[in-house]
RNA sequence: CGGGGUGUAGCGUAGCCCGGUUAUCGCGCCACGUUUGGGACGUGGAGGCCGCAGGUUCGAAUCCUGCCACCCCGACCA
């Protein structure tokens, strides 16, 4: 398995290709772009969903559902929106097929064309306000706070597994608010809520920051950022927060009457995390052993693997085994006792380290005389023979220990990997290495676009309170004098 | 959608330049036996429209044309 796989200093993205396969976490299906997601794979993003959606109903947002399919109408009506978008839409034009002349297929009936044709969600924002239009009267209808789980299309033209698909799955968040103030603080706590999730349960460090105009999304006033940074330096959009302003509410006409009894238009968020957390997760903590998953999101948080020679001794094994696997899954955790016979004890071994599982317990007969177990932790790839009776209580420790220990090793990669650059050779020479890059912007588009030209690094995001920074500085390319200090990279 | 590369068994490949018996090897798979503290070994077995469609030829994995898919590098993006 983990034989002839790539090593990260070799190829990076052959790296992280083979190991998404390998680990068994997704492939590549026969429709160009689009991927298969297998049970291991989807098994972590279900505990990515989880929490999220646990955490979404905590601050007041309900699920609902709304069509895949958008009248192509709508779409248009948000005339930034429909611009962002436009370019990588599916359509459906036709709603029947038969079968072909030659008796060999089918083909699409021409005579069965749509009236008006509907274009597959890229996201869902005119859909879901063609409905608030329904929704909100009065001032007693808001706010209105909905999320939606659905999988969205947006064609892209080169994909790979997770961090670019055809097809992806995530969470989009619509909320409508009487004010502008609710709405700017909505879309800054959905921001706060992802970077805690990514940050405690993905164990990925983030920064937290605002958007430059070009970065913004379609239809957007604001766009608010985690920036995470991969192994290889670039970095990657964990997840993302809007203010929208009005222009949703204008573009739908969506008005409510006030307590003082003036009509006004609503105010509107969104925001959104996908499938493509999944490529982050793997970019940030995994090794040339292949996948590592953070405790709190690992499908499989112990593995048993028992050693032994004869029928008798796996069954004393087997004894000790399920016991502790008893134990352990009363206390809340996800044991897999692998006493498969059709594999040796070192197969297994790669396997549970490729797949990341956090912890691996192996019991043989060595231990049923003395009495202990061997305890394996895959982050650090070490083991050490811990007693019978502590194993239980020593596992609960040392999950909590890996979690906090690969947030640490990220975040100290992230640090080290963060640069602060003056002028233009240090800039250029940062961004070749590497990594953040922290310097002066003018706040142009043009310098922002020239940079882009010249070194392939695109703003991350802004500090949150760069408005109100007083540091002077110079813009790293155009030397203007700037309060902006803002993070560059290379990015996914 | 531009430039480059690759398509041979589930996976990785030899053969292709220079056309000619039954398409090579490894891994994996199946059966039986011996094994089991870091990817076991033996014996036997199954598995191929040589990416697809045309063409050249007595004969094509091999030569020619077109198409498709995937990978890498650009443009676009979460």
């Amino acid at each position: 398995m983990a034989k002839d796989f790539t090593k990260r200093s070799q190829d990076y993205s052959k790296w992280y290709n083979e190991l998404v396969v390998k680990a068994d976490l997704a492939e590549t299906s026969d429709v160009r772009g689009a991927m298969i997601i297998k049970p291991y794979g989807f098994a972590v993003w279900e505990k990515m969903q989880a929490e999220l959606d646990k955490k979404f109903k905590q601050t007041g947002h309900q699920n609902a559902y709304f069509p895949l399919f958008i009248p192509k109408s709508y779409l248009s009506k948000e005339a930034d929106h429909v611009d962002g978008f436009a370019k990588e839409c599916a359509v459906v034009t036709h709603y029947r097929l038969k079968n072909s002349e030659d008796g060999k297929g089918v083909v699409v009936d021409p005579k069965a064309k749509l009236e008006e044709e509907l274009v597959v969600r890229p996201t869902s924002e005119t859909i879901i306000w063609n409905s608030f239009k329904k929704w909100i009267r009065s001032y007693r209808d808001l706010p209105v706070k909905i999320n939606q789980w659905a999988n969205v299309v947006r064609w892209e033209m080169r994909t790979r597994l997770f961090l670019r698909t055809s097809e992806f799955l995530w969470q989009e968040g619509h909320t409508a608010h009487a004010t502008k103030q609710e709405a700017v603080e909505e879309a800054e706590l959905m921001l706060n809520v992802y970077a805690d999730f990514v940050e405690n349960f993905m164990a990925v460090p983030v920064l937290k920051g605002i958007k430059t105009e070009s970065e913004r999304f379609a239809g957007a006033l604001e766009t608010y950022c985690i920036e995470a940074l991969m192994q290889d330096g670039k970095a990657l959009q964990a997840g993302t927060s809007h203010f929208l302003g009005q222009n949703f509410a204008k573009a739908f006409d969506v008005k409510y009457a006030s307590k003082e009894g003036n009509e006004e238009l609503v105010w509107a968020t969104s925001w959104g995390v996908s499938t493509r957390l999944m490529g982050a997760l793997i970019m940030t903590h995994s090794d040339d052993h292949g996948l590592v998953l953070p405790p709190k999101l690992a499908p499989i948080h112990v593995a048993i693997v028992p050693i032994y020679r004869n029928e008798e001794q796996l069954e004393a094994i087997s004894e000790k085994a399920n016991a502790l696997k008893s134990e352990l899954e009363a206390k809340g955790l996800t044991v897999k006792y692998d006493d498969r016979d059709t594999y040796k004890p070192g197969w297994k071994f790669s396997e549970y380290e490729f797949k990341g599982v956090p912890l691996r317990i192996a019991i043989g007969p060595k231990d049923l005389e003395k009495g202990t177990v061997e305890l394996a932790r895959r982050d650090t790839l070490t083991k050490e023979f811990v007693d019978y009776n502590e194993v239980s209580q020593k596992v609960f420790t040392l999950l909590d220990e890996i979690q906090q220990s690969l947030y640490d090793r990220a975040l100290k990669f992230r640090e080290d990997s963060t640069q602060t650059v003056n002028n233009w050779d240090e800039f250029k020479a940062a961004v070749k290495k590497g990594g953040f890059v922290n310097a002066y912007w003018d706040g142009t588009a043009e310098t922002e676009n020239k940079i882009k030209e010249l070194t392939k690094a695109t703003i991350r995001l802004m500090p949150l309170d760069s408005k109100a920074n007083a540091e002077q500085g110079e813009c790293v390319l155009t030397g203007k004098k700037t309060n902006l200090l803002v993070t560059f990279a290379r990015a996914y």
